[in-house]
DNA sequence: ATGTGTGCAAAAGCTTTGCAATAAA
DNA sequence: TTTATTGCAAAGCTTTTGCACACAT
């Protein structure tokens, strides 16, 4: 159902110094190094795009649940993933460190492909589809903030 | 948590007709117009927003769970209401006749606040502080469809 | 009468929490 | 040695399913 799709590989030099940035993201905030985060922090590098905790563990050496969710929590928490939401109740994270630009994805309704969107215009729909091919394209377009309340 | 927010009071004029042209979607469709029905329709005419099943339970006399479990999907699917996800993992829907404008919504991230957007257009966040006075504004912004494969 | 709708109980997901054992600094 | 991390089991939540009974047409 959650079909990881490479939206564009990455070179070896940036997947290391991806990783090395992560490691320090880390260290500065004062997370321990464990085997385990450097697997999931080289697993999101391999793999570009939204992953859920299934295809985490599934795809590498068995995982815990629990240590993959705690993990990414962690994760986020830092800025280094960001939590992206398709609306199906599963979490799903996606690498977040600063050369990723800013980007949405399709999420093809059949099949659970995703591809990236560069555009943060809605009203760019017909330019998605034809760069994408996707088509019947609908979206979810919700923002989050402080009410003047809360602020 | 979810607080439903009134976005715009309705006449009780349009409250009618809004009342009506659901039934006869009902009808239309060869759903049976019952008293539960007639509840839930009438709950979403009085409550402009995205409400949760926990709203709607709460807010009328006890209808079971289950039953508005049913009844939202039912619904959802004749095009009546539609589904809003504000990512939570919590149901919400909200009423989806012809003359309700396509339109998103900011949340307040602290007390759950609800607000309707008008844009559709990610660049007019600095728009959007000022006419609603957000702060911290954040999106989600996903693009659903068929993939050239499915199609 | 016929088939849909409803409620209760139970199951199913995914995610979170508790706690003792383990590993990093 | 001191504190964070991990794994297992169990709990929490929301949503879905099964099934017998009730209701609309």
């Amino acid at each position: 159902m959650s079909k990881a799709h490479p939206h564009s590989p990455r070179t070896l030099e940036s997947q290391d110094s991806l990783f090395l940035r992560a490691m320090s993201m880390l260290k500065e905030s004062g997370y321990k190094r464990t085997m385990h985060r450097e697997t999931l922090v080289r697993f999101f590098i391999m793999n570009p795009g939204p992953l859920t905790t299934e295809d985490i563990q599934t795809r590498t050496d068995g995982l815990d649940k629990v240590t993959i969710y705690r993990s990414l929590a962690s994760f986020e928490s830092l800025g280094l993933l960001r939590r992206i939401d398709f609306g199906d109740g599963l979490l799903r994270y996606e690498l977040n460190l600063n050369d990723e630009e800013h980007h949405h994805h399709v999420i093809c309704t059949q099949c659970g492909k995703v591809d990236v969107v560069h555009h943060c215009e809605v009203s760019a729909i017909s330019q998605i589809e034809t760069q994408t091919g996707y088509r019947s394209i609908r979206h979810s377009l919700e923002f989050f903030g402080l009410c003047p309340q809360c602020q």
